[in-house]
DNA sequence: AGATCCGGCTAATGCCATTAGCTTTTGGGC
DNA sequence: GCCCAAAAGCTAATGGCATTAGCCGGATCT
């Protein structure tokens, strides 16, 4: 062992506090080794190379937003959760726009783990509509597409007329959970 | 005027052709120069910078997505419209990946037209259901957010499982095309 | 024909990621 | 208490990229 003053996950800790301050585009390893009070190169002896700490990152921000949907569908069932759910999805978001915004969906191993978990936890909160399996596959992706959908759009200021949020988001709620009663093939 | 080899249009051209073939991370003013059959800084008599082309690449692609909506509701009204909207929207997504992965939401006045063709093309196809004004606008909202998000995880592999996509967005589409008939207040 | 302007070019700057190779610190075994 | 191996830091160097400055030639208009 050495100096253990910097480690991976201190890295990563300091680029998700540099873009939350300043903004995806401010993520450069040359920003985040200032912060972290050492020169570039150092870095590398901690992460392989800047898409790998983007990797970690999103790691990371796919574990806090687990946390809150894990949390939020605590002692609730049906369409309370999936209520508490997406409307804890959205705070995540309203309160870390620029975090999410770097979220990234490639498909890579250590991001597979946190993403994971945020599906299972959706995919449990389906089994109140008796949605189990290939149906239970189907209908997380239309809320994972709705609750990204508008999260995305809103983290980006894509919705620009004056109407209120919280009623279109509201709206998209009732959606989701009304369409979870659908029948998941034919209509 | 002098040689009219090279345009505004034809660098934003060059640059689409570019990110469909090669992804967008492939995106250089020295990529799409070499492209161009030119030196880099030529291109710069043509475009402001980097941004600008990002902005007038995402203004086409919008543009290119209006037409495709804007045909696909051509003679259809209510939940025959709305499908077909969701429909070419994903079949654009589909069939160019690349492009709509570097569609970015950012309001500037240049992609503010093309943006506002496509939320139009949504409002008058929610008339049908009798919504109107700051109704449809939540509305809008609600279609973007799941069409986008699905677009988006699509486009970036997000959905890993084997069970067929094609399935999962008609259950999409019916959600919404059931959810614009709930009262936008209450429920 | 000549002035003008447009659109191209080369050269130069500065930032950034990444690599190589050296130095320092640290903790464990003697 | 001392030595050594490895971890973690550093400086220097490389190469790609965006961007700016300033020059040049040809097309257009008079």
């Amino acid at each position: 062992m050495a100096r253990a003053a910097l480690s991976a996950d201190a890295v990563v800790d300091v680029a998700l506090r540099l873009v939350d301050e300043e903004g995806p585009a401010a993520l450069t390893l040359a920003a985040v080794a200032a912060r972290a009070g050492v020169a570039t190169p150092s870095l590398y002896k901690h992460v392989r190379n800047l898409a790998e700490l983007r990797s970690l990152m999103s790691a990371r921000i796919a574990e806090e937003l687990g946390d809150r949907i894990g949390e939020a569908v605590l002692g609730r069932s049906a369409d309370d959760a999936i209520r508490a759910l997406m409307m804890a999805w959205r705070a995540y978001v309203v309160e870390n726009p620029n975090k999410y915004g770097s979220l990234d969906q490639s498909p890579d191993p250590q991001r597979a783990e946190a993403a994971k978990r945020v599906v299972d936890i959706i995919v449990a909160s389906l089994r109140a509509y008796g949605l189990e399996d290939s149906d239970a596959i189907h209908a997380t992706r239309c809320l994972r597409a709705a609750a990204h959908g508008f999260a995305v759009l809103e983290a980006a200021k894509g919705f620009q007329m004056a109407e209120d949020l919280d009623e279109s988001y509201d709206l998209l709620v009732r959606m989701v959970t009304a369409g979870l009663r659908l029948p998941v093939h034919g209509g």
